[in-house]
DNA sequence: GTGCTATGTTGACGCTGTCAAGATAACATC
DNA sequence: GATGTTATCTTGACAGCGTCAACATAGCAC
């Protein structure tokens, strides 16, 4: 495909993605130049831009694919009615294991870069998107709905135990508060957490 | 104190200390470039060298300021045995308020920039951990450890509680999950769900 | 005054993203 | 098959960045 002595490449498009995800997962967004990745595809340093308008482009390209194989792991949940406790685990494992087994790319979707300083692909911003709407999608018809006191709404549920998650992977990956060999037993904490919070009516006063 | 005809500055550490905080709320990391930053306060570019050995360790004061100032906020904390609730609610309130009044200053001390990329200054892992184990005293001295069921550690209860916070910090500030006008809302739930964590002993099964 | 040290200066290097202008290949149309 | 259009790739250039080396100046101890 990368035949050396060809003038046009191929198919740079997907060849630069692939790259991306590799230089991303080695070296982190700070290692992903334009340059370096047009250098490894054999390819001129302006030749990305043909492709892709941007920096911030490519970036948001190779979030998107993380997203994808997050919604995956999302229609894999399931939360079931009569004993929600075991489905949720599995998530919440599911999840961990994700951002942890490629870091760079946990940040790049969640981070600063792409949805603070640069701006966010409309393509990008759908997808994020979806993956949470099937997350609190999956929350409801999955009953937890049910047992939800007046008043909550499965939204704020959704968004409360995703922003113990994410804050769990952030202080994980960025080694502040917690560190690897916390992992399972905060992991444990954060379900129990998360558990609470569907059912905070059988609380007594 | 910066007068245009003197050669040496006076006082220049402190003055690129004010300066940056103020180009870190203006314009965020991206923006504070140390050439700039002397620039502003009217040096050469290589000036500020002589003051941080490090772009990296002027960021690391300037996150530690931050880090002090949240370590007052934790001072104020109370959480009540009887009633852990306001205390709580009061707490959540401050933490949030704190990331969002200055969104780029959070960033900054929790960010990947410093934990990740760079490597964080000894002085800094001082006083952040100091912060977290200040919260992690104020949980257990307060009782809330004598509601927690067998087993459960103050600690774990501090992690997962913090990453619920630092989670929500997170999507709020880069605008993923959740936004401005949810605010309210989301915070009640957190601290639902932080409550939640604190008896669980009182469920029913 | 003499020397030492802290603090400031300019010059330079390599890296970055990105634009402009020109070269080449591929492909559609005649 | 020749021609024109378009997609793709090239080199050259620019401004910005962090940082090092070499040099200049001020302040202070003796």
């Amino acid at each position: 495909m990368t035949q050396p002595g060809r003038y046009h490449h191929g198919d740079l498009h997907a060849a630069l993605l692939r790259e991306a995800a590799v230089l991303l997962r080695e070296q982190g967004v700070e290692g992903l130049s334009l340059r370096r990745l047009a250098e490894r595809a054999g390819v001129s340093r302006t030749a990305p831009y043909h492709h892709f308008t941007d920096k911030n482009a490519l970036l948001c390209a190779l979030a998107e694919d993380g997203f994808r194989r997050l919604d995956r792991l999302m229609e894999e949940a399931d939360f079931r009615a009569d004993d929600p406790e075991p489905g949720l685990r599995r998530f919440v494992r599911g999840y961990l294991r994700f951002a942890c087994d490629d870091p760079e790319q946990y940040e790049l979707m969640f981070g600063r870069t792409l949805w603070k300083t640069g701006r966010p692909t409309e393509s990008l911003t759908r997808v994020a998107h979806g993956c949470f709407r099937r997350y609190v999608d999956k929350l409801e018809a999955d009953g937890i709905g049910a047992h939800l006191p007046g008043g909550t709404d499965a939204l704020r549920v959704a968004q409360a135990s995703w922003a113990t998650l994410h804050g769990l992977c952030r202080l994980l990956l960025d080694g502040i508060y917690v560190d690897r060999q916390d992992m399972e037993a905060v992991s444990d904490q954060a379900v129990a957490l998360m558990l609470a919070a569907v059912r905070p009516a059988e609380r007594t006063p």
